[in-house]
DNA sequence: CATATAAGTGGAGGGTTCCTCCGTTTAGCG
DNA sequence: CGCTAAACGGAGGAACCCTCCACTTATATG
């Protein structure tokens, strides 16, 4: 399981001490509220000043912007892999659908985030590889299902609908339309 | 012609005196360096330094970071909309197909522009219109040939290519499975 | 409980970049 | 040739980055 790497991963990183946790807590928070309030390029100095922390303590915990940025993404991309247990009681095309909608929505609101992150970083690939395991199972079912064509993978599926989720500037109601004609390519045999 | 208008934006804000014009494009030489060199995020002074001007000279020209990528990207753009005539003796299919691929390749390379720019600026959305205006005659074509359903536009499938363009981490082999994944959708009939 | 100690903390400060202001220079016109 | 409006360069204050180190505190141990 990726997930428990990767939860395993924020774990480990989380301190042990009481006092540091709180203030390792504190700064995700406050990073998560000043990334969505003025972009990754928040100054890291009114981060710790919001997290009531000072600016070494920051340093401490993460090392670079990125690796706060990518622990506050992480939280994100859990939610979404959880998502997808949640949809398994539908039937296998809505299963999937239901889920991919929910990934788009999701990147699209943390645009953002995504931006700001290295795409190289361990905790990308791992959020990555959680999403494909986390999708993969609804993808094989609905081509065991004849709904999907078979020679796709879910890194394809994904990617393309993450790719139509990062357009910016546009409607809800025209992201939808596009990823209906995607959606489609997907629903075509081979 | 939305072209013209960009043109024409971009050579108003080119300034008359030839000294300062010859600063103007001395500036624009070093950016379009600096910027593949060292990203978006170069220094502004650095890129004064390289264009042998000083630094208030540039920010005359480019009260922002945002305007001096624009006006690099502005010429890319503008390669890839003349790329929509040399395309025109092909079949309509192949014509719009290669437009497209076309689209891709020069997203893709600049994507490290593109995500340093304010997408509601005014001058992206010119290098929008522009794209639309440059490709909507090939898919117009290849509609009226019964070859692309006749219920897209070309900004959803400008908008789409371009989504899938941008997907970083990716090898091209894949970006063009899931290329050619999103074009099926395409194709298919309404 | 006392206390040793390892872990954690804050903020001063040196370095870099940003961006404005203003005194000086120069292109272009009559 | 000389005038003037336009353009120029760079000094310098402010913001931010990030490191270093002297001080504080949680927790394990006797």
């Amino acid at each position: 399981m990726t997930e428990t790497t990767t939860l395993a991963e924020l774990a480990l990183r989380r301190p042990s001490r009481a006092d540091a946790r709180r203030n390792y807590d504190s700064l995700i928070g406050a990073a998560r509220n000043s990334f969505a309030e003025l972009g990754t390029e928040a100054p890291l100095e009114e981060i710790a000043r919001r997290a009531d922390v000072g600016i070494a303590t920051l340093y401490r915990n993460f090392p670079t912007r990125e690796a706060l940025i990518e622990s506050v993404y992480l939280e994100e991309v859990l939610a979404v892999c959880n998502a997808a247990g949640e949809v398994a009681h539908l039937e296998p095309w809505e299963a999937l659908l239901a889920w991919l909608r929910r990934v788009v929505t999701y990147v699209g609101a943390k645009r953002v985030l995504v931006e700001g992150l290295n795409r190289d970083s361990n905790t990308f690939k791992a959020c990555r590889l959680g999403l494909y395991e986390a999708g993969a199972p609804l993808l094989e079912r609905a081509q065991a299902a004849k709904l999907v064509r078979p020679d796709v993978a879910i890194d394809d599926v994904i990617r393309l609908v993450a790719g139509i989720a990062g357009i910016g500037s546009t409607t809800e109601e025209q992201r939808d339309r596009i990823l209906a004609i995607a959606l489609d390519g997907l629903k075509r045999a081979a």
